[in-house]
DNA sequence: GGCGGATTCAAACTACTGTTTCAATCAAAC
DNA sequence: GTTTGATTGAAACAGTAGTTTGAATCCGCC
């Protein structure tokens, strides 16, 4: 369709501009008219890279994830300590979402794709949300030890999730409720050693709720 | 402005039918002739009755406020037990957010005003957002015991909010990976009770790691 | 019955969207 | 220097958005 070695320079400067405008602005809210002219791109510029509006957003969640750093490589051994798979897990997940240097969109476009999909969802789906969600499930197995109820691996895999991406989605209301935004690299792993922390104690209490039923102090059902 | 006693059935066809459409389509997407042909009335009843297309919106954000159900006693009381607190707290927040009975919309509409805010995340963040982490950061406080930094308090309050929302949010993405939205009142229930279980193993390790500094046995900062 | 304000209606209006058009421009091949 | 194909540019196009208009209708009240 077009170039090899996107030298082109246009073609480079409309997919970086559309990034960062999909992701303040979302898809829908998000004009071709902006993107082009904060790329120094003639409107017809779009239509004749990328097809269409919907084609330059295609591309734009392709080049997330392939721009997507490499996994800390003791995330992927299966016989390294499970607790520093799950930090090194959780770590990287925040950096992902949270970071602001490089492109810094793509964790808010990520983000935004996961509570109002489009019909792209499928492409970060399944080649970036599904692959690290069978990382982690793994992870969570060994942490949990002897085979539970695959139900409880399930829900403390998506509290580990959840804590991680609320970190995004949350981050207006933060805002305003005064909890500052971590910026720095220490900041982030600060943020990263307490969510690592906070779910080997919910996993440890998870494992033993799950193996013996002797004494739950408190299964919740209140009086 | 307009009848003291909303009999007027248009008025109020209009808020519900707003609400579900707002919901499902954000504020942006939803069109006032969707919201009209919902509720069986005319395009200009929107401007007749609420001035635009964004006082209805706001209107709408009012009467989610409006409708919501009455907290357990348990919660705001002071002397009851911490965990039954965390646990009334975490129960009331999985229903708010995924209850699917009575207008279903009130979850999904306050879910994206948090993540893709408009002017009138204010409305809901004053009257209904910030009490409620007044509470929970109290309930936090009362299982951390001494008091510990404050960071420390608001991190592991994040980390139950998160865990509710992130049911909301990550929605979409858990029903492609095969995890049922939880339908009926044992399925909330059960999700709540893993919630707060994990949360109070994740307190209890944070206790311990703020407290004695002696073997935090992995504190992150792997080799 | 008729008056008067509130409400509904179909239609038009204005603004803005993504897209297309076609001439102008550029860069290299011959 | 001319030709060829790819790229850019300004303008126009078609569709849809929220809003406005002004007549028609409803409904309680004198």
């Amino acid at each position: 369709m077009q170039a090899r070695e996107e030298s082109h320079a246009t073609f480079r400067r409309l997919l970086d501009a559309a990034g960062e405008v999909f992701a303040t602005r979302g898809y829908r809210d998000a004009t071709v008219r902006e993107i082009c002219g904060a790329a120094g791109a003639n409107v017809a510029a779009v239509n004749y890279h990328f097809g269409d509006k919907a084609g330059l957003y295609r591309a734009v969640l392709r080049e997330t994830h392939r721009a997507a750093q490499e996994p800390d490589p003791s995330l992927l051994d299966p016989n390294a300590d499970p607790q520093d798979r799950l930090h090194a897990f959780v770590h990287g997940m925040i950096r992902k979402v949270l970071d602001q240097g490089r492109p810094s969109w793509h964790g808010r476009l990520m983000a935004r794709e996961m509570v109002e999909p489009t019909d792209a969802l499928d492409i970060i789906l399944e080649e970036s949300i599904r692959p690290s969600w069978g990382v982690l499930v793994g992870i969570v197995s060994q942490l949990l030890g002897q085979p539970l109820d695959a139900a409880v691996t399930v829900r403390c895999a998506m509290s580990i999730v959840g804590q991680c991406v609320s970190q995004r989605h949350c981050r207006p209301v933060m805002e305003r409720l005064g909890i500052a935004e971590p910026r720095d690299a220490a900041a982030l792993a600060s943020l990263a050693a307490h969510i690592t922390q906070y779910s080997l104690g919910g996993i440890e209490r998870a494992r033993r709720l799950g193996t013996d039923d002797s004494g739950p102090e408190h299964t919740g059902g209140h009086p």
